[in-house]
DNA sequence: CACGATGTTCAAAA
DNA sequence: CTTTTGAACATCGT
């Protein structure tokens, strides 16, 4: 499922493949995807150059010539793949783009689920989704005292803060338990009791997380593949996540799955516990 | 055969 | 305003 990690790995492997190639003609095979009708998508993307791929959060920002953006996000299980010329469609495959070096970039997504928009680069910020997009999970962008007074004024489970792309970009459900388990916070811990201490730990486990999880390619679970030979190995390195019933690497209580917010929820309950207010 | 779970975002309802 | 819920869709396991 891409989070953060893997949309990442997937914007380093496009670069290396098609940065600088132009895109001949395309074939919209789903309309229901993109923000236009088939066939004008296809008429505005033909002939355009691909200049480079930048990532917001979970969304590639693919810059073309003419001051065009694909914006494109992936959802659960959409995926890039780079093939000859000719090559036979896969099953899911939706969008097609014919490039000028006898190759295609193919988009395929079982699920359906993910959408294309094809904007001015002047209009990137004002898509629904990137309206609201918080800080990059990093040292620089995810400041203690952002963090804290995100937290303070929201009235709401920590998971489902986490998810929230609006307080922190590129969190997934995956990447929210492993690092509530890492910083020992129950999933459905109210975010204003949190303590200093609690915030600035939790802080520094998902820039710490999210930046092993790049190095390691992201998480290759379920059928998640990409297709630019890096596969991904970060899913060696979960403690919660797919992990019910096995014991906590920490003291040995089985994890527990349980629903918070809509979404599986894998933790420890004897590590992770709620606490009301601190002062008491 | 029916049903629930799967992960993500958005629109709509509360 | 904030927060929650359901829909979008396909596939697999019970």
């Amino acid at each position: 499922m891409p989070e953060l990690p893997e949309v990442e790995t997937i914007r380093r492997g496009l670069t290396n493949l098609v940065q600088g190639t132009t895109i001949v003609s395309v074939d919209a095979l789903y309309p229901k995807m993109l923000n236009m009708p088939a066939k004008e998508f296809e008429n505005m993307l033909a002939g355009k150059e691909i200049l480079q791929i930048d990532r917001r959060g979970k969304y590639l920002l693919i810059r073309l010539s003419d001051d065009y953006t694909l914006v494109s996000h992936l959802r659960m299980e959409g995926k890039y793949d780079v093939v000859p010329e000719g090559t036979e469609n896969q099953k899911h495959t939706y969008v097609v783009f014919h490039l000028n070096d006898e190759r295609e970039l193919r988009y395929n997504d079982t699920r359906k689920f993910g959408k294309m928009n094809l904007v001015k680069d002047s209009q990137v910020y004002d898509l629904s989704g990137l309206n609201k997009i918080g800080p990059e999970p990093t040292e620089e962008d995810l400041t203690f005292d952002y963090l804290k007074k995100q937290l303070h004024k929201s009235h709401r489970k920590i998971k489902a803060f986490l998810l929230d792309q609006s307080n922190i970009a590129g969190i997934g459900n995956i990447y929210a338990d492993e690092t509530l388990w890492l910083s020992k916070i129950h999933p459905e811990q109210a975010t204003n009791y949190l303590s200093d201490q609690e915030i600035e730990t939790l802080r520094e486990n998902i820039i710490k997380e999210i930046q092993l999880a790049i190095k390691g390619h992201g998480t290759t679970v379920f059928t998640y593949k990409n297709a630019f030979g890096e596969e991904g190995s970060f899913q060696n390195h979960l403690h919660v996540y797919g992990k019910k019933g096995q014991p906590c690497e920490r003291c040995g209580t089985p994890i527990e799955k349980i629903k918070v917010a809509q979404r599986g929820t894998s933790f420890c309950p004897y590590c992770q516990r709620v606490h009301g207010d601190l002062s008491e």
